[in-house]
DNA sequence: GTTTATGCAAATTCTTTGCAATACT
DNA sequence: AGTATTGCAAAGAATTTGCATAAAC
């Protein structure tokens, strides 16, 4: 996993911090969408809340995170899905928030449909977020 | 207007005030999703911060207004809409946002295709954002 | 008259910024 | 060695809570 995240980290041409690794390999074992009061729950032994934002941050700006839709005010975080798949654009999210155990996940078997926007519209990105219960839940 | 939003409040046993009055004629007003800082602006010289807090929880208690999905870290909300047609049910946001005026508004044009989920999930409310440029920027 | 909403002050929580010390390449 | 990241302190936003006063029913 230190070797994983390690190269992750240096593809997107970031250096390698034992915080960097630690957030990614959160977000890599933990499969759901992490804010960063998740985060910082998960890692405050080790690291600052500050240091935690700026990691997020840096993340975002490399396209190695992005945020998920969420009604609860935090904003969320999940890894982008680096898979070079013409079939999903990486921008477009299908994300299931389940509403008893609060986990956010994305949705890899279904694809966005169409969405036809009226005359004069142009689309960039596209989020769809599916509130309810989950599989684990139901 | 006044009789409008007063009559609004009284269906959905509120007790009508200036506050909840000016509150609701805004969202009637302006039809983009609003934030509390956008009515915050809006209406300080009459209300307090907190109550425009307390007011929009009221509001969302009441399922008079709904929470506006947005990736901006603050929270947006809109009318819920209230017509008691089949076709949309209250519970499918399709919503556009521009990010040029920043404004985000309601697609009623637009159905929300059916969302096919994988076995065991259970949905309760769908919402879609798009986010690009709308008409009066593009 | 009773109940509920408001305003103000203050407490919490969330997020950002500045800067010196530290770690990475 | 040179540059970027971290931790700590502190500032700045955003949101919530308590309580006495005022307004609604």
């Amino acid at each position: 996993m230190t070797e994983k995240t390690s190269d992750i980290l240096k593809e997107n041409n970031l250096r390698v911090t034992s915080c960097r690794r630690d957030v990614l390999a959160t977000f890599i074992g933990k499969k759901v969408a992490l804010s960063h009061a998740d985060l910082e729950e998960e890692l405050k032994e080790n690291f600052d809340r500050v240091t935690i934002y700026r990691t997020l941050k840096t993340f975002l700006d490399s396209d190695l995170i992005h945020k998920v839709l969420d009604d609860s005010g935090t904003t969320k975080y999940a890894l982008c899905a680096h898979d070079h798949d013409e079939a999903h654009h990486d921008h477009e999210h299908v994300h299931f928030k389940c509403e008893v155990c609060g986990n956010t996940n994305c949705i890899q078997e279904l694809n966005l449909p169409k969405i036809l926007l009226p005359e004069g519209y142009i689309s960039k990105e596209t989020s769809l977020l599916v509130q309810g219960i989950c599989k684990n839940c139901s």
